[in-house]
DNA sequence: CAGTGTTTATTTTGGA
DNA sequence: TCCAAAATAAACACTG
């Protein structure tokens, strides 16, 4: 048994399925979107063991963005250059790993209609979720321009805008980077609850993660990799931001298949724990303590319309979807 | 041309 | 042990 802290570990296969690394990634930028390149970039950062064979999980991770009606793709807007288009998190995928592994989820998650007459309605409601996908990350794009006073590329800038958004809000989302590392690993709780206070406050320790999340870092690449990490606020975890209210679409959980347990609130993490992973249940309600020191928070929070006034109806309530399989 | 995206087929594996 | 989800492989179209 490999031990937390060791270079060994870290080089292991993360216990995740490729769906939830995507998602970790997507949620874990303020627009809850990435061109492809950023989610490979998101991983490979993290998680040494994606460091190789690229083709062969590349593939394999775009393989899974077409296949899995869990993620859309948002079409580049002309003054966003670049190849691909963006992807984000279906609005209605809710918690797909409720049951507390990312390696597997209970149900796939299918948008109806895939196969019949709705199909049509399909793509008015998936339009209209990336056109406020788009809008919202020109918004905050734009607020972060005002208050820096500076242009920014747009892409790069992302995971630095995450950090220190007001605590005001309290729903996060199942992906949310800070959710999936507290739910992550048995790890003995007090650890767990370390990891947490350190990220809460914007800047994990090195070695409380590494201990708590052993695969992400290995011990060298912290000072090694500094350069590419740097890019991204505190080892590229915008802790706070991540879904609140702000960036995305209206963050409305849903449970693939409503459980009794499940609707505890968000902020509940599931009842019935798997056998392999226990979630500490503290992290729901985890301390909003937060760096007040960045300047776009104030400004992109206090904008005007919430997600659910921006859209005449909400995509949470007009996409037909269900887990089927 | 390289990166991106889609699709089909097959194998592996988690979990009931 | 069985089933469905996930992983893997690979062909192929499209695009900047």
């Amino acid at each position: 048994m490999p031990r937390p802290g060791r270079n060994t570990y870290s080089d292991q296969k993360p216990p995740y399925s490729y769906i939830s690394l995507t998602a970790m990634a997507i949620q874990g930028c303020p627009e809850k979107m990435l061109p492809l390149s950023e989610i490979y970039k998101f991983i490979m950062d993290r998680f040494p063991y994606y460091r190789e064979n690229t083709q062969r999980w590349q593939n394999s991770l775009r393989h899974n963005l077409s296949f899995n009606d869990c993620f859309i793709k948002i079409p580049r807007r002309p003054d966003q250059p670049g190849k691909g288009s963006f992807w984000a998190l279906h609005p209605s995928c809710g918690d797909m790993f409720e049951n507390g592994s990312f390696l597997r989820r209970r149900k796939r998650f299918k948008v109806l209609g895939a196969s019949d007459h709705l199909v049509q309605s399909m793509g008015k409601q998936q339009s209209e979720a990336a056109h406020y996908l788009q809008q919202q990350a020109k918004l905050r794009l734009s607020a972060l321009q005002a208050a820096t006073g500076t242009h920014l590329p747009q892409m790069s800038t992302a995971y630095n805008l995450g950090v220190g958004v007001t605590p005001s809000s309290t729903f996060k989302h199942p992906f949310a980077i800070e959710n999936i590392i507290a739910r992550e690993y048995k790890v003995p709780g007090s650890l767990a609850f370390s990891t947490m206070q350190s990220m809460s406050a914007g800047y994990p320790l090195h070695n409380q993660l590494t201990t708590a999340w052993p695969h992400m870092y290995n011990t060298t690449s912290m000072i090694d990799t500094a350069a590419p990490i740097s890019d991204y606020s505190a080892y590229g975890v915008p802790i706070k931001s991540l879904c609140h209210g702000g960036p995305a679409l209206p963050a409305i959980p849903v449970p693939i298949k409503p459980t009794p347990t499940s609707m505890a609130g968000f902020s509940a993490l599931p009842h019935h724990h798997h056998p392999h992973h226990h979630i500490p249940a503290f992290l729901s309600n985890s301390p909003q303590s937060l760096s007040p020191t960045s300047p776009q928070t104030a400004t992109s929070q206090s904008s005007p319309a919430t997600p659910s006034e921006t859209l005449t109806t909400s995509p949470s309530t007009t996409l037909q979807s269900v887990a089927v399989h």
